[in-house]
DNA sequence: GCAGGCCCTGTAGCCGGTATAAAGTCAAGC
DNA sequence: GCTTGACTTTATACCGGCTACAGGGCCTGC
């Protein structure tokens, strides 16, 4: 198959496919005599396999080096957990801080009513406020 | 006070204030005659400001529009709302989205024990499971 | 007069794609 | 045989929000 029934049957775009290829992700294909790249039923699985992993956020250099362990068998796949382990601290710690965000956005949006002009804005007001409370990283006494 | 001053007391790089100032975040200070950036309190108070904006993970051009609707005192506010509004509405939609993965991630990670080699490995598995049956974004019948 | 710290401009890199340009290939229809 | 249009190729630039580096100038203290 050609590289555009590939990309539509892995739900992507076909740069995004050459884009893999050239990172690493993808093998390169055999050509046809026009150059064409000419696809396999394992370059779909690989394919998918990629974006699933993509799907759950993990990082390029990840996914390859899973890929990479997937080749052999033999090995303990400690170094997968880990990597598995890493990345969902990574998100769990993201969802914590946009939730704190959320939260502060909420108490900002909450400062202003509608119908008001920008003098007498809550938010601009709030905004500017807690930009002065803040200075710097070293506003705690003795800071590094 | 010079760039160095100014980045220090706002806690960023002094990179970052140039980068500002290029964004037209920042306005341009006087210069000294030999070049060197002469800032005022003004463009601290501005700069903080930008960095508070920045810790909502506000985007540059949402602060950029922010910070020139602030000029305008008599003008309303409702552009400031509305822009607040749409920011806590994409942070609310990363965050549940965030929440959801790290559910995924949770039950992947519960797929494989320690002490288990590459062709025993739970998580492997289930990554390559998963992405058979995902196929592509056409799953549904009838889809579009 | 020179070492080291600050400053200047310009440029490139990060990530994971996405978009564009300019050209070649191929099948169908006239 | 010729055109049209869908597909493919490579190369290159762009997105955000910085960060890093190269190669120079300035300024202070010893």
């Amino acid at each position: 198959m050609r590289i555009g029934e590939l990309a539509r049957r892995a739900g992507v775009d076909v740069q995004t496919v050459r884009y893999y290829e050239r990172e690493g992700l993808l093998d390169a294909p055999a050509r046809t005599p026009s150059g064409y790249r000419a696809y396999g039923p394992a370059h779909l699985e690989r394919l998918r396999f990629v974006r699933h992993c993509r799907s759950l956020d993990m990082a390029l250099a990840d996914i390859r080096r899973v890929l990479a362990l997937a080749r052999e068998a033999s090995v303990a796949c400690d170094e997968v957990n880990q990597l598995v382990e890493a990345h969902l601290a990574r998100v769990r710690a993201r969802r914590q801080a946009l939730e704190r965000l959320e939260q502060q956005l909420e108490a900002l949006r909450a400062q202003c009513a509608s119908g008001q002009r920008i003098a007498g804005c809550g938010i601009l007001q709030e905004l500017i406020h807690a930009a002065q409370g803040e200075a710097c990283a070293c506003h705690v006494e003795g800071a590094r």
